[in-house]
RNA sequence: GGGUGUGUAGCUCAGUUGGGAGAGCGUCGCCCUUACAAGGCGAAUGUCGGGAGUUCGAACCUCUCCACACCCA
């Protein structure tokens, strides 16, 4: 074995060795376990967020696996509809066309070449991440089986009355040319402008304070061209008198009536509210409830069209926005602009200002699906973890919009849904089923509408739609109720909810039993990764290492503003000046696992991998000392006989605590507390005491064989079972150990993929190992701390004595003299009996024993009597605390006796503690 | 404005039904001891955001205030 870890070389054969042999694929008759990938974006690249969840998934279904379960992992990619269509649209626009110029087909195979060649990277980087996922079963949400599946949830929901088409008020991408949803909105605050207008009463009105004019406030003036009123809350007095006149609409020319409506708020701006129905959620509702005329007043490019004064026709909205301001300004009508803070709606995907627009778009009706959706979570079908994330998904359900479905884009699926000349439409799965539905004969002239459906529709449909749905398969019977979703709570309400709500519809069954919502991975200071920020980290940087130029390049490659590439440039620099090691994916699997506690966000420190990276050599190296001591030798595989030590008995232990440490971490979803008792265990226990316990058995010249054997057996077993137990996490080394070690320990297979993952076995618990090791770790410890406070150097033995011991503690002396021989570095160990004179010493304290390191020629005695009174304090503060307790007589009285009794005995331990060591201060101070 | 979450050692975070404040990284000291310097041994470090309450007892439960983050309107 090489001296240190070298990830590099030994995971990518790995990969290929268990893809090859077919290991992923479920197998057995156990239970079935399965988890469907949240699907990535066909044309993306996997980030950090990605790398944290597959890690998770990953442990989630390899130990399922070993468990012996039929655990299916199902891999598969989106199409993601807007996203894509923009990146083969600005490819295009590179090469100076359009997608119109192409046309659609045309433009379709553009976009199914690009999924060709970008579709890969995923896959590629799945397999460096070690995903056991069963490629056989890969699905992209445009193919065949899902287009299907797609169309026939489409028209069933339509038969149902479900699924319906009608004019509403959308959020239009002036940009894009179509409706998003709802979600794909992001408002944040920014600075703008409150413009108040005057517009003039008409037929001689006076305002109650005598104006011949009312002053509203709006912060986009151009909407003025649709407005169809003014309004006013009913209760307010300045206005009351108005209500029901009219007033004469300027630069427009049109009377628009005063109305009443409790929705307009008195104390905001003036208290009077211009309505502009058609261009506004909030005048939509209010339009509707009075029924006041729509007039639409922009184009699908947010332009002004033609039911606005000529003026004004063909500006863009903004501009439009301008000369509207200066002619109120030239009419005298503009009260003033006061600035403004304002929530601007902008498309997710190319940050466009979104504006409402009425449209013709398919909708789904979610309140009857809702419901069973909700019940699910509320009845426990469907769990959430952590749990608090219920209250998100019930707050977003129980408030539901209809769904706006229908894209104006191309790329996606298809709207099955046929128009006649007339513009009467026909649903069905294609177009010879709808004349045959709806009886139409050939002379009947029939268009396929030309939308798309929205990504998230579906995917809402992964996991049945993967699994063979509507065809009973037995995939689907096996796997389509799958296990857990792991996924970020940031798509709790695209796609989590919808996924609920169709899975119920169609099925009957819920998608997930458990949703596992994973924090948001964010850089080191705390950012969220961004392109825009330069801050991404690609994890098979992570793994593979990056030197610094090229990740200057990558970072700043293809961003628009020269500026921002500068700073992204400086901030990088700094960050990584010497670029980012190869650190391997078992270590960067290993660090996500070990962070992902149930927090809402992560920042993510190299330091922590680095630590995680040291660990796996950690466990490398002590592979190559179990290896060395026992390769050719007799470990026991036959059957020989074997004696333990206390070492050997004591490790058995402890590996079962560890064993059921991290399942039951498992079972609880807490892969940090599994990652830690993990770590704990190697490092702490196995290395730092365990490996160290063996030396002085195996370096026995008189050992028996048995004792030799039974060392040896420990050492390969015990670290057997580790490899195994790590195996999720860390899926690449312990493979490549797992080989060297199982024929060692007697253990058979192929591949530690499919060997049985440990459970622990109580029967092997021995607590009088464990009592026993506590208490030779006690002796070494105040040792060792004598030394270090002393500064003796650790090569120097030390002749030691023990006092005041009691029969058990010389029985563990005699039984353990070679391992504190060895690990104390002792030349000799003295009992002394009552009476026994003692040299001047430096005391440790185990128990009532005292455990003196003479002090002649090595100990200054002032060092000593410093290093007593820092003990002295100590115990005297924790007795103090213990003592004001027990003086307590309601403590005693109130609290449970096992706590009382507990506190009492620490006290007296105590007490004799600070008694020993004053008696010893004293003297040495007598010296 | 409504809601959710967070605040524990210099940093990143654990802390399981309320009962002795922990880990990793970093820091300091000593050591190249036949697995490992990506290491070993030892040490230091906390008004558990502030305040009040419940309780014999609060990092943990209740209230309140402060700071920060996110979601929704």
């Amino acid at each position: 074995m090489e001296k240190t870890y070298q990830p590099q070389s030994i995971e990518a054969p790995i990969y290929q060795r268990w893809e090859e042999n077919n290991y992923f694929a479920p197998s057995g008759n156990g239970a079935p376990f399965s988890i469907m990938i949240p699907p990535p974006n066909v044309t993306g690249s996997l980030h950090m967020g990605h790398a944290f969840q597959h890690s998770i998934m990953d442990a989630m279904i390899r130990r399922a696996r070993m468990q012996g379960k039929q655990t299916l992992w199902q891999p598969g990619s989106d199409h993601a509809g807007i996203a894509t269509q923009m990146v083969v649209e600005r490819q295009l626009a590179a090469q100076n066309t359009t997608r119109k110029e192409l046309g659609r087909e045309k433009f379709l195979e553009k976009v199914w070449e690009w999924k060709g060649q970008s579709g890969g990277t995923i896959s590629d980087q799945m397999r460096v991440l070690g995903d056991s996922v069963d490629w056989s079963k890969e699905r992209f949400t445009m193919d065949p089986g899902m287009s299907e599946a797609v169309q026939e949830v489409f028209v069933r929901l339509y038969d149902e009355g479900i699924i319906y088409r009608g004019q509403r008020l959308v959020n239009w991408d002036p940009k894009l040319h179509t409706a998003i949803s709802d979600l794909e909105v992001i408002s944040e605050e920014e600075n703008g402008f409150l413009w108040h207008f005057r517009y003039p009463l008409a037929d001689g009105a006076k305002t109650a304070d005598g104006k011949d004019y009312i002053v509203v406030a709006t912060t986009r003036p151009e909407t003025m061209l649709g407005d169809s009123a003014v309004a006013v809350a009913p209760d307010d007095e300045r206005y009351q008198d108005l209500v029901g006149k009219e007033i004469e609409l300027p630069l427009v020319g049109r009377k628009v009536p005063i109305i009443a409506d409790d929705y307009v708020d008195k104390e905001f701006g003036t208290g009077c509210v211009k309505i502009t129905p058609a261009h506004d959620f909030n005048d939509y509702e209010m339009g509707k409830r009075h029924d006041l005329p729509m007039i639409n007043i922009l184009t699908d490019d947010a332009s002004i069209n033609d039911n606005s004064p000529e003026k004004y026709q063909g500006m863009d909205r903004f501009e439009a926005r301008k000369v509207i301001v200066a002619d109120f300004e030239a009419l005298g009508l503009l009260d003033k602009i006061d600035d403004h803070k304002l929530k601007v709606p902008r498309s997710e995907r190319g940050n466009t200002v979104v504006e409402p627009y009425l449209t013709n778009q398919w909708y789904v009706a979610v309140e009857t699906l809702a419901k069973p959706a909700i019940e699910a979570v509320e009845n426990g079908d469907i769990q959430f973890v952590p749990k608090q994330w219920e209250n998100t998904y019930f707050s977003w359900m129980r408030d539901l919009q209809d769904w706006c479905i229908s894209r104006q884009l191309w790329w996606g699926h298809q709207i099955p849904a046929w128009y006649d000349a007339q513009g009467k439409f026909y649903v069905g799965k294609d177009e010879a089923t709808v004349r045959e539905k709806y009886s139409l004969g050939d002379d009947v002239e029939l268009t396929q509408d030309e939308d798309v459906l929205d990504t998230w529709f579906s995917s809402a449909l992964w996991t049945f739609a993967t699994q063979g749905w509507p065809e009973e398969t037995e995939e689907f019977k096996l796997f389509s109720e799958s296990d857990v979703l792991v996924t970020g709570f940031d798509i709790i309400f695209f796609w989590v909810a919808r996924m609920i709500m169709m899975t119920l519809k169609f099925t009957d069954k819920v998608p997930f039993k458990t949703v596992y919502i994973t924090g948001l991975i964010r850089d080191e200071r705390g950012d969220k990764m961004s392109k825009s920020k330069g801050n991404v980290i690609d994890p098979l940087d992570l793994i593979n290492g990056i030197d610094i130029e090229s990740l200057v390049q990558k970072r700043t490659y293809g961003m628009m503003q020269p500026r921002l590439a500068e700073k992204v440039e400086k901030n990088t620099r700094s960050a990584y000046p010497e670029g980012i090691q190869a650190y391997g994916t078992d270590a960067l699997r290993f660090t996500l696992c070990s962070l992902a506690s149930g927090g809402r966000d992560i920042k993510f420190d190299l330091n922590r991998l680095e630590g995680y990276r040291n660990f796996c050599n950690k466990i490398w190296n002590a592979t190559r000392y179990v290896l060395m001591n026992t390769e050719e030798k007799d470990c026991g595989q036959s059957g020989s006989d074997v004696e333990l030590s206390l070492a050997d008995r004591w490790i058995i232990s402890r590996l079962q605590q560890a064993e059921s440490a991290v399942n039951k971490a498992y079972d609880t979803h807490r892969y940090d507390l599994a990652a830690q008792a993990l770590y704990e265990f190697m490092w702490h226990e196995y290395c730092d005491w365990y490996l160290e316990l063996s030396k002085p058995v195996l370096w026995d010249e008189n050992a028996t064989e048995a004792q030799l054997t039974g060392t040896r057996r420990t050492l390969v077993r015990v670290l057997e079972a580790f490899l195994r137990l790590a195996h999720p996490m860390m899926p690449f080394l312990t493979e490549e150990i797992w080989h060297r070690v199982a024929p060692l320990a007697g253990v058979e297979g192929e591949t530690i993929m499919l060997a049985s993952y440990p459970e622990a076995d109580d029967s092997k618990l021995d607590h009088d190992a464990e009592n026993d090791v506590e208490w030779l770790k006690g002796v070494i410890e105040g040792i060792r701390n004598i030394r270090g406070e002393m500064d003796i150097a650790p090569s120097k033995p030390l002749n030691i004595l023990f006092r005041n011991g009691s029969e058990q503690d010389k029985a563990r002396m005699l039984a353990n003299t070679a391992f504190l021989q060895k690990l104390a570095k002792l030349e000799t160990l003295t009992w002394l009996e009552k009476g026994d004179e003692a040299p001047m010493s430096a005391t440790a304290l185990v128990g009532d024993m005292e455990v003196l390191v003479p002090m002649a020629g090595l100990i200054d005695k002032d060092a000593e009597l410093a290093r007593l009174q820092k003990e002295i304090d100590k115990a005297t503060k924790d007795l103090q605390r213990i003592e004001g307790k027990l003086s307590n007589e309601s403590f005693v009285a109130k609290a449970p006796e096992a706590v009382v009794a507990k506190e009492r005995a620490k006290s007296d331990d105590l007490k004799q503690a600070v008694a020993k060591l004053e008696e010893q201060k004293v003297s040495i101070e007598s010296l």
